[in-house]
DNA sequence: GCTTAACCGAGACGGTACGTCTAGTCTTTTA
DNA sequence: TAAAAGACTAGACGTACCGTCTCGGTTAAGC
C-alpha cells in the first residue's frame, strides 16, 4: 500500500509517474471494462508500465484499487478531514441535500462501477476492509457525526443517541437499496430515508 | 436458470443427481477455498460431472450460486411463502428476536462466504438481481412487511409509513455493516437498530 | 512425446492438425530468430495454438524441436530405415560423396541453426539424448554400419575393426569441427578426413 | 570482454576483487543448477555484485563464462603456452595417456556441466567461437600439433599429413560422444581411438 | 422393442490472465 | 567515477480457468 511511503525523507526509490499512471489506468479501466474483466495485465499496459512494478508496490487488485480511489478523491490530502457537511441549523434539509448528493453521485456511470468493484473488494478482504475503514470511511463518518453532534447538542437530536448508529440509520438503507440493487435511488427514496430516520417508524402522537 | 423447468409435465431429459452435485459443490466450495478461488472447473470436478453439464443449464457463475442459496435454503418450497415473522403483539420484541437471528446467521462460517459471493454477483449483474428480487429478496421483504402491516393496523406504526421504507430502514443498516465489515455485529446493535429505526433520531418530546 | 500416440486404435483425442503445425512453427521459428529467441509462446503464437496444447503434449522445447526434426526429415518413416549409403564397391568415393553431401547440409542456414539448437538440447538433456539415440542417431548409424560392413566384407576394411569406433572415426571430426565453428566445412575436408581415417595417420610403408 | 584489459600500465579502474567473483560465481553456479538455470541475475547475486557491473565488463552470458574457464583453467597464464604433451618417444602410448586424462576430465561433473555450456554459447555465437579459437583452442591446438610433428619428424606419421585433421581425427571423435552423449566415455574408447586413428581403417596387409 | 436424439462424463482445444522470474537499462547513493 | 543496490519496461515462464467443441456411452421418447 502506498501509506508508510510519504515519510518526510522520502528513502524510496519510486516512480511517482509511475505510480500515478496506474492508478489513472485502474480507474479508467473499470469503468470501460467492468469489474469482472479488470486485469493486473490490463492495467499494466494501459499505464505503460512493466506488471512488475504493480506486484512490487500493491497487493493485490483491491489494493490498486482503493488507492485508486483516494487518488480520484480529493487528490492528496485526507477526504473529510477539513470538509464539512452542509450546516444550516435545518437538520432534516441539510441531511436531505446530502443524500440527494449521494444518490445523484451513486447514478453516475463514472462512479457506479468502480465503487460497486471497491465494495466487492472489501466484502471479501478484511484486510483491505480495515484500510478502507482507516482512510476513507472513518474520515466520512467523523464528518457526518460532526454535523449530528452539531444537531445533538441544539436539542434536534436524542441525547442519548448513539451517533455510529445514527449514521448507519440514515446512509445504511441507502447504500444497501444500491449494491443489491433492490429498487432505484431517486431524490424522493433520499428524502424519504430522511424523514423516516429522523421521525422513527412509530406515529408521533 | 433451473426456475422455468418445475412444469408439471417435466418433459425435460435433465438429470436431477447431477443438478444437485452441482449445486451442493458450489455451496462447499464456497465455503472452502472462497469466493475469489471458486471455479466453473472446480466445481465440475468436485461434483464428478462435466463443465458442460453446468454451462448447459446455468448462464453464470452467480446463476450457480444461486440456485446453490435456494437448495440449501428450505429445500425446494419457496422461502417466505408461508413462513412469517414472529407476532407476538410487542412488535420491538420481535423485531429484536429477528434480527439478533440475522446478526446470528452472518456471522455464522458456513453462510458468510456463500452470502457475501451472492452479494457480489448480484451487484455486478443486474439480471441476477433482478432474479433475486422475485425468487428471494421478494418473498422475504413480503413476509416482512406483513408483519410490521400487522402493527401498522394496531396502531403501532405511523399511518403514512412506506413499508418499504420501513423495511429498509431496519434491515439496511445491519446488512451494510455486515458488507462493508465496518463494525462487529453483536445482539446489542440489532437491538440499537431496532430501537432507533422504531424511536427515530429526533428526540420524543 | 509423440511416439505412443500411433498405436493403430489412435484412442488419443489429439489434434493432428495442431501438432503439425506446432513442429512446422517450430521448425520455421527456429530459423528466423535462433536458437536463443525461440519461446514456447512465440511457437504457440506463430501455430495459432494455446500454450497449454504444447505443455500438454511435450515435456521440453527440445521434445519439440526433436519431433520437428522427426516430421522434417522424411515425413513419417523412420530415417535410415530402408535408406542406404552408395555402395559402388569404392568405399572411399561412397564415404567422400556421402561426407560432401553432410557438409553441404550443414552448410545450409535452413538446417544450420535447427541442428545446432537439437545439438544444444541434447547435450543438456539426457533423457532427450537417449530418444535421438533411439529414433534418429541410431537408424543412421546402422545405416553407416552397413556400407562399412559391406566393406569389410569386401576385405577393404581391418578385419577386427570396430565398426562404431569407425562410424565415429569418420563422421565424429566433422560434427566436431562444425559444433565448435573450428573450422571451414569445405569439400576438400571432407575428402581428407576420408582419406586420413581409411588409411591412419601412419606411413603406410 | 576481459581480453583486452590485460595492458601493462593497467589504467583502468576496474575493480579486481569484483572480476574475480563475478567469474568464480558462474563457474559454481553452472555447477549447481546447470545451464538452463543459469542467469545473469544469480551470477551478480551470488557474487555480490550489482548487475550493471557485469553488463559493463561482459557482452554476453557466454563471455562470462568464457572467462570463468580461462580463470579456472591455469590461473592467468595461457593455456598450452609453455605446457606441452607428453614426449617419450612412444607417440600411440603417449596418445593414449593425453586422451584417457580427457575422458577422465569429461567425467568429471565439475568440469562436465561448464564445459557442456561453454560448448553450446560456441556454437550459438561465432564471436565468442573466434574468441575461443584464438585464447583456448589455438594453444590447446598448438600443443598437440608439436607432439604430432615431434613424431613426424621421427618417421612415425606420413610425411604428406595435415596436423590439424590429424588432432581433429583423434580428438573429434571423442568430443562428438561426449557432447551428443551417443555412448560412455572409456579408457578403452580412448585407446580405441588412438589405435585406430593411428592406423587407419584399411587392413595393414 | 428399436431407433434416435438429447444428455451425460470426460477432456482437448484456442485463449486470457495469473504471479514469478530474468533481461537489459537507468538512477540513486556510497566510498 | 566505479560499484552496490535496486527500480524500471518488457516479456517469457509454466499454471489455472475460461467457454466451446468433440467424443463415446447411456438413457428415455416416440415411433
Amino acid at each position: 500500500m502506498t501509506t508508510q511511503r510519504r515519510s518526510s525523507s522520502n528513502t524510496s526509490r519510486r516512480n511517482e509517474a509511475s505510480r500515478r499512471a496506474i492508478l489513472t489506468a485502474a480507474f479508467e479501466l473499470i469503468q470501460e471494462v467492468g469489474y469482472a474483466k479488470l486485469s493486473i495485465e490490463g492495467i499494466a499496459a494501459r499505464a505503460g508500465v512493466g506488471k512488475q512494478t504493480i506486484y512490487r508496490w500493491w497487493p493485490s487488485k483491491g489494493a490498486v484499487l482503493f488507492d485508486a480511489f483516494l487518488l480520484m478523491l480529493g487528490g492528496e490530502q485526507p477526504p473529510g478531514g477539513e470538509a464539512a457537511l452542509p450546516d444550516t441549523g435545518d437538520l432534516e434539509a441539510d441531511l436531505k441535500t446530502v443524500l440527494r448528493a449521494t444518490v445523484e453521485e451513486l447514478n453516475d456511470p463514472r462512479y457506479d462501477e468502480p465503487m460497486r468493484a471497491l465494495n466487492t473488494e472489501i466484502t471479501h478482504d478484511p484486510a483491505l476492509a480495515a484500510l478502507y475503514a482507516e482512510r476513507l470511511d472513518g474520515p466520512m463518518r467523523e464528518m457526518k457525526k460532526r454535523r449530528l453532534r452539531s444537531a445533538q447538542r441544539a436539542g434536534q437530536l436524542a441525547e442519548d443517541l448513539d451517533l455510529d448508529v445514527a449514521v448507519e440509520m440514515v446512509w445504511g438503507p441507502l447504500l444497501n437499496r444500491w449494491l443489491q440493487r433492490s429498487g432505484a435511488l431517486t431524490p424522493e427514496y433520499a428524502d424519504s430515508i430522511v424523514e423516516t430516520a429522523l421521525n422513527g417508524l412509530r406515529p408521533r402522537h
